[in-house]
DNA sequence: ACTCGTCTTTGAATCGTTTCATTTGTTACG
DNA sequence: CGTAACAAATGAAACGATTCAAAGACGAGT
């Protein structure tokens, strides 16, 4: 018994038909009380378990959906491939998480893995531009979700989240506060950056003697981060922003350590602080930060509802959903507004 | 040509055997070089993607190693787990990851459907006693690898660091720097943080006069430390502990929020402040914090070998690797030694 | 022309499950 | 007693890749 039995042997051992074994497996009603019980008894007997291989050949598809993100060890991420995890499981299904680290290539050959195990559909946060690939796959019979990117809906369905009004959030919370000169901390080049930073300046231009100065920061971590804070620290008083809005919160802890380290600088009183995702970090920093919250569980719960339509439409018809982000406010910008 | 094609499907387009078929994709140098051709650009041209499924039901095996660890989200496991991928992907191997959360239930869960899956092999960092299951795995020829836990070799092999030793280091790092009055945070519930502590308590024994307090704190987060360093602050300064070390990385983030933030406690001068785990954050801290260092990446590379190692020996000899950890020395602990 | 050896190619058998058209068994009713 | 109606069980075929014994092709040597 060292190796794993097969539905045959628990055939013979029960003295039944393998149609039966699996009958009573697959259907077990259409199976009489008596024999269900005699094939189970085999089954533990046995040590039986079911062979997925087999299972998928013969079926053709697999019971899985491949999910690609950019960056597992991201909070964001983690929390959207929880929330599919959950979904996918409530259907049946089993997700299978792959990381790109923003590397087209390690992207790539997670798309050809999943191929080759034939899942049911792929979620994607794309590192470039996937387009061609995706219209492949849709000819194949793979769909295909685009999550956190904003899709063309004859190519395919994608959940996403409105960045720009996102950005428009926090510029607008700190507007209200009565801060006129704002600064806006992150790395333009990434497009959901680039879409915030348009909607923060979209409030500004709505308020007349406001303006939003632009510092490039290298990367989106907490070092980088407190680099930008330490340049703040050594501008004159008077040449200070009155409010920073951080392209993400791991920046804006960052920016936070630097001016309550050097005591200079008050927050929120000389200096407001809003970040962007709402980490569960956020709320346990020295000051505790405002935020703008994603909906990330409802980003992955939908990315899964997308494909199960897609499948039952046969990836015909596409949608794309946007979701909106909710701003949070915490210490790090409480004040009477204006 | 809308579903996909079958190595049949190519072997009539390229007007051979499925055989040859086959061994363009697997022994390459079997076949001559103008056969070979013709069937590479009939695979390329009618799209064809190898069926896993029906690979791994002749092999018997799949390419596919399965992963349960307690929490994805947290630092320790992630970078464990990417440890874990790249090598074997190195071996051409695939890693699955599953997360229990604690959860036996979970966790037997992701038992079941790696099995079903028939996988190489499990690593498994354990949420309750696995003993039996894993001797079932093992008669079914699935070697198992526990990962940050110390097995009995006659059962299985396992990798993990000894928290003992690091508990020591910690602690023996602060007597060093003269501090006398210790305390430990943590929840000695769990098996690791109890080891910790243990190891501290023995260091503590060695230096007479010096003492440590344990604090149980309710969890393992950021929020928890802070109410452990509330309480601190709370205390007449002659009654504080001169030197705190916290069984993880996240509760020392919090002890350090509190103290920081009333200002009447400065670390290292009041308090000297080490966690355990040293995660990215912990450089990155208002006070950038010592810390314990785990190998996290020779662990999930080593989990790896092991499980090459059975695999090989056909899981009959077993072995316990144990790291040792590593202390590292920041602000929060600076201070010349006695 | 024939044989031997080497290099290619062939195609049937196999893996373990599900499916489904058939067969077998049982009960009810005229 | 015959048979219709239904329930339960059967077992061969299929899924798509890999394997391997056997056949085929070809050239060299005699």
């Amino acid at each position: 018994m060292s190796q794993t039995a097969s539905i045959k042997d628990v055939a013979t051992h029960a003295q039944v038909a393998v149609g039966t074994v699996s009958n009573v497996l697959n259907y077990p009603d259409r199976v009489s009380q008596r024999t269900k019980e005699r094939v189970l008894k085999s089954i533990a007997e046995l040590g039986f378990v079911r062979n997925d291989a087999a299972r998928q050949l013969r079926a053709g598809q697999s019971r899985t959906i491949g999910l690609i993100v950019l960056d597992v060890g991201n909070p964001f991420f983690s929390s959207v491939a929880r929330a599919a995890e959950d979904a996918a499981t409530a259907l049946g299904s089993v997700v299978l998480v792959g990381d790109s680290g923003q590397d087209s290539s390690r992207e790539a050959h997670y798309m050809d893995l999943f191929q080759e195990q034939r899942v049911q559909g792929l979620l994607i946060s794309p590192v470039g531009d996937v387009g061609e690939r995706i219209d492949t796959l849709r000819e194949r019979g793979v769909p295909t979700v685009l999550v956190d990117e904003l899709a063309d809906t004859d190519r395919c369905s994608s959940v996403s989240v409105d960045d720009q009004e996102g950005g428009y959030l926090a510029a607008k919370h700190l507007l209200d506060l009565g801060r006129r000169r704002l600064a806006f901390v992150g790395t333009p080049s990434i497009r959901q950056v680039a879409s915030r930073l348009k909607g923060a300046q979209r409030a500004v231009a709505e308020v007349s003697g406001a303006s939003v100065e632009v510092l490039d920061s290298a990367g989106q971590t907490v070092l980088a981060g407190r680099q930008v804070g330490n340049s703040l620290v050594e501008r004159a008083p008077e040449r200070r922003p009155e409010a920073v809005f951080c392209s993400n919160d791991l920046l804006a802890l960052g920016v936070m350590q630097s001016l309550t380290m050097l005591r200079t600088v008050k927050i929120p009183e000389d200096i407001a602080l809003i970040g962007y995702d709402d980490i569960d970090f956020a709320i346990s920093a020295v000051v505790p930060l405002s935020s703008i919250r994603q909906p990330t569980e409802a980003l992955g719960r939908t990315a899964i509802e997308l494909l199960a339509e897609e499948q039952d439409n046969g990836g015909t018809k596409h949608r794309a959903v946007v979701f909106t982000p909710e701003l949070v406010v915490r210490q790090s910008t409480a004040g009477a507004p204006n």
